[in-house]
DNA sequence: TTAAAATTAGGAATAATTCTTAAAAATATA
DNA sequence: TATATTTTTAAGAATTATTCCTAATTTTAA
């Protein structure tokens, strides 16, 4: 555990939401300006291959990481590009069965148009049902 | 629709695997020895912005199109990165719920070690319940 | 405290993809 | 059908994301 390794793990659990390699190396060198981009990108794999941050390649853009390890998806906008997390509720107990693995490393991303935009879009006004399922907790059935 | 659009999309639905934009090219160049790997690219953004074909991300590797539209993940081997079809009963409607889409496209992916891998690494002998699972109707081999 | 092993900074190299431009092809119009 | 307009193409330069290389530095082990 050298010092840059444990400052980009402090930066992606302290971000509060899904940095690039590239958010994160700009943000390292805040703190420590020699850090070179390289040490970044090759401390972010060595985590991922651990497990201790997930890799998340999102629809079109650069792969981010997220220090949430607990299994979850992302819904990507299609219009605004924002990423939000999501929670599937048993897909991880469904793929542990196909799979044969304990815990199964998912990676989900799901296209769609934010409430934000939609609004955008539909010329505001009504409020539709996506915000409420959206806030609200769905269940998933699988079996 | 030009001729080179429609090689590509033929060269994808007779392909019975997932390819690169890369071998995509090289196959197309074999009865179209002009065409330009810009052109493939192009083509296979356009094509699935329209949804005519499916962009996968699998795990570390490069983008790979899939001309099946129907709703279905992937397996990606972690020791020898072969690609599986996955069906994921139930998932697209709960994402439909979710994010109000009619049809959601999503993109799944899942990191295991394939049944011939794991045989190799546990030396052979007891059949395990993974080979049960990938032979039955689970999944489906085309990698 | 010193030796060995691992990691770093810095930059070159690579891979995948997009962008640019003039020419060719496709489509619309007369 | 001929011609004008629009779209797409080929070719390759440019960009973006990432990995690789090397000598120097830091960390770990003895």
């Amino acid at each position: 555990m050298t010092r840059q390794r444990a400052l980009i793990a402090q930066i992606l659990r302290t971000a509060g939401r899904h940095l690039t390699a590239e958010e994160i190396f700009q943000l390292a060198r805040r703190s420590m300006p020699s850090i070179a981009v390289g040490t970044v990108y090759r401390n972010l794999r060595l985590m991922a291959e651990d497990g201790e941050l997930r890799r998340i390649e999102a629809a079109g853009g650069p792969v981010r990481y997220d220090a949430n390890l607990s299994p979850h998806g992302h819904l990507v906008c299609r219009v605004c590009g924002k990423l939000d997390d999501m929670a599937v509720p048993c897909l991880a107990s469904y793929l542990s069965r196909c799979t044969g693995e304990d815990a199964p490393r998912y990676d989900l991303s799901v296209d769609w148009v934010c409430p934000a935009c939609r609004r955008a879009r539909e010329g505001g006004g009504e409020r539709d049902s996506v915000d409420q399922l959206h806030n609200g907790s769905q269940t998933y059935n699988i079996d």
